[in-house]
DNA sequence: TCTCCGATTAGAC
DNA sequence: CTAACGGTCTAATCGGAGA
C-alpha cells in the first residue's frame, strides 16, 4: 500500500544520476583500507590544491580548491595525509565503475569523470534497483556511489546532494516520489547556489533579485528571469519546474578544440627545457585529435611567466599560426610547435607554464586539400603503431624526436611537474601492483 | 546597419 | 631550507571591424 502510494505514474521520467563519493579518494582508499578513517586529500597537478577530500578531510575545513600550502598545518596537526593525483589509476577505476552502470539501462551519459545519468524511466521497483546499483559497484569496485533520481538532469542532480547530505537517505534519494508540499519544503530549504549551472558570480547576481533558494529561481518570474539572466537560466528553471530541456548525450561529440598545457615544477628559463615541455604536449594533443579521428588546422603555442609573482617580470606571448595542411601528425606538428617556441622566446623571463591548442577542428574524413600546396604526407601508420604501444605500455613508452631527452643534468632545469606523493599505478602498471 | 569573429565571462568537475 | 595557487572544455555574450 505505501509504496503504492508512493509510485509516481510511469509516464514521469526517471532520470539517474550516479555520482561517486570523493571519487579520487575514493580510489586511494581501494588500494589503502588502512586509510579508511584518516582524513585524506587528493592534490591537483603540480601538488598545487585540493581537489578531492574525504568526509574527515571536510570536517577539518580543508575546502575544495584550497591550495595544500595554507592548509599544510593540518598534515602535522591531524595527521591529514595528501597524494599527488594519480589519474593513471582515476581513469581504470573510472571505466569499472562506467560499465557496471551501463548494465542498468541502454541509455547512459558518462557526464564526468565520476558521474553518470541513466534514464531508468518505466522501471518498477526502482528504489530496490538504485540500491542493487550502489551494492553492485560498491561490491566490485569498491567506489562508494549515491544515487539521485528526478524528472530532469537538473532535479536529478539535487537529488543525488540530497542523497550525499542525508545520512537516512541511505546513499538514494528519488524526487519523484514526494508530494507537491513536500517539493516546495525541500526546495525552500536549498540555496540557489546548489543548483547545476548556478556558480558564484550568478548566486550573487540572483541574491540582488531576492532569488535565494532553489523555490525561489523556481517561482521567478520568467520574463524578467529571461531578460537579465539568459537564455541559460531560463532553461534551468524549466528543468525546476519538472520540463525536461537538458537532453541525453549519449555519443560524446567530438572536441572543437584541444588544450594540452601544464605549470612547472619549477621556473624555467632554459628555452631547450620549454621545447622539451612544448613537445610533449604537441604529442598528447595529437594523440586526442587522432582518438577522435580529427585533423586540426590552427595550432596555438603559450608560454607564460608566474602570474602569483608580481615583483617578477610578467610575459605571457602567444602565437597561433594556420596549419598548411589538417593534420594530426605529431612529428609535423611537432616542427611548427619547436618554430613557434623560439619565435616567442624572450630571455630574462622565467616561465613558469607552457601550453599547445588545437583548433578549428575537423573529422578525418572531411580533409580539404589545398590544390596549390605539395601535398604532406602523414606518416599514419608510424603514428597508428605509437599509439598502439603507448596504449599497451603505458603513455611516454615511445616518444617522438627530442622530447624528453632535455635531460636535468643538462641545466639543472626540470620543467615536469612536482608530484611527490604518488601512489602506484596499482591496476594499470604490473610493475607497481602491490605485493599481497 | 548587419554580420562575423575574437575575446571575455561563467560554469562544471 | 624556501616558496608555494590545476587543467580542459563548452556555450553565451559582448564589442569592434569590415561589408
Amino acid at each position: 500500500m505505501q509504496t503504492q502510494a508512493l509510485t509516481p505514474p510511469l509516464h514521469v521520467k526517471q532520470l539517474a544520476l550516479v555520482d561517486c563519493n570523493n571519487f579520487y579518494v575514493s580510489c586511494e582508499r581501494v588500494f589503502r583500507p588502512d586509510l579508511i578513517h584518516t582524513p585524506v586529500v587528493a592534490l591537483s597537478n603540480n601538488d598545487g590544491c585540493v581537489i578531492s577530500r574525504s568526509n574527515e578531510a571536510k570536517a577539518l575545513g580543508v575546502k575544495m580548491g584550497q591550495p595544500w600550502f595554507e592548509v599544510k598545518e593540518l598534515e602535522r596537526e591531524h595527521g591529514v595525509l595528501a597524494l599527488s593525483s594519480n589519474y593513471a589509476l582515476y581513469a581504470d577505476m573510472s571505466n569499472r565503475v562506467m560499465s557496471i552502470l551501463s548494465q542498468f539501462t541502454p541509455t547512459q551519459e558518462v557526464y564526468s569523470i565520476d558521474e553518470s545519468f541513466l534514464d531508468l524511466s518505466g522501471i518498477r521497483e526502482l528504489r530496490d534497483v538504485s540500491y542493487k546499483i550502489k551494492q553492485t559497484v560498491g561490491q566490485w569496485t569498491g567506489i562508494p556511489v549515491c544515487v539521485g533520481i528526478g524528472p530532469t538532469k537538473t532535479l536529478a542532480k539535487l537529488a543525488n546532494q540530497v542523497a550525499k547530505k542525508h545520512p537516512k537517505s541511505k546513499g538514494v534519494f528519488n524526487f519523484n516520489d514526494l508530494n507537491e508540499s513536500q517539493k516546495d519544503a525541500l526546495l525552500s530549504k536549498i540555496e540557489v547556489s546548489q543548483v547545476w549551472g548556478v556558480g558564484r558570480r550568478l548566486t550573487n547576481r540572483l541574491n540582488a533579485y531576492k532569488v535565494y533558494t532553489v523555490q525561489d529561481l523556481k517561482l521567478a518570474d520568467t520574463p524578467t528571469l529571461r531578460a537579465e539572466f539568459g537564455v541559460v537560466m531560463e532553461k534551468t528553471q524549466r528543468e525546476l519546474r519538472e520540463l525536461s530541456c537538458i537532453d541525453m548525450t549519449q555519443v560524446e561529440p567530438a572536441k572543437k578544440q584541444i588544450v594540452c598545457s601544464r605549470s612547472f615544477g619549477q621556473m624555467i628559463t632554459d628555452v631547450n627545457a620549454l621545447k622539451d615541455a612544448v613537445s610533449l604536449f604537441v604529442s598528447n594533443a595529437c594523440q586526442k585529435l587522432r582518438a577522435q579521428q580529427s585533423h586540426a588546422c590552427i595550432i596555438q603555442v603559450f608560454l607564460s611567466t608566474n602570474r602569483f609573482r608580481a615583483e617578477l617580470p610578467q610575459y605571457n606571448p602567444c602565437i597561433s599560426v594556420p596549419l598548411p595542411q589538417p593534420t594530426n601528425d605529431t612529428v609535423y606538428v611537432n616542427t611548427w610547435a619547436n618554430y613557434l617556441v623560439e619565435k616567442m622566446f624572450k630571455s630574462g623571463y622565467s616561465y613558469k607554464k607552457a601550453g599547445v591548442m588545437l583548433s578549428e577542428i575537423t573529422p578525418t574524413t572531411h580533409m580539404q586539400m589545398d590544390m596549390w600546396e605539395p601535398a604532406h604526407q602523414p606518416n599514419e601508420r608510424l603514428m597508428g603503431a605509437l599509439d598502439e604501444l603507448n596504449k599497451r605500455y603505458g603513455r611516454g613508452t615511445v616518444t617522438v624526436s627530442t622530447q624528453g631527452t632535455y635531460l636535468d643534468k643538462q641545466s639543472g632545469q626540470n620543467w615536469h611537474m612536482k608530484q611527490t606523493r604518488k601512489s602506484p599505478n596499482y591496476t594499470t602498471n604490473w610493475h607497481e601492483v602491490p605485493y599481497v
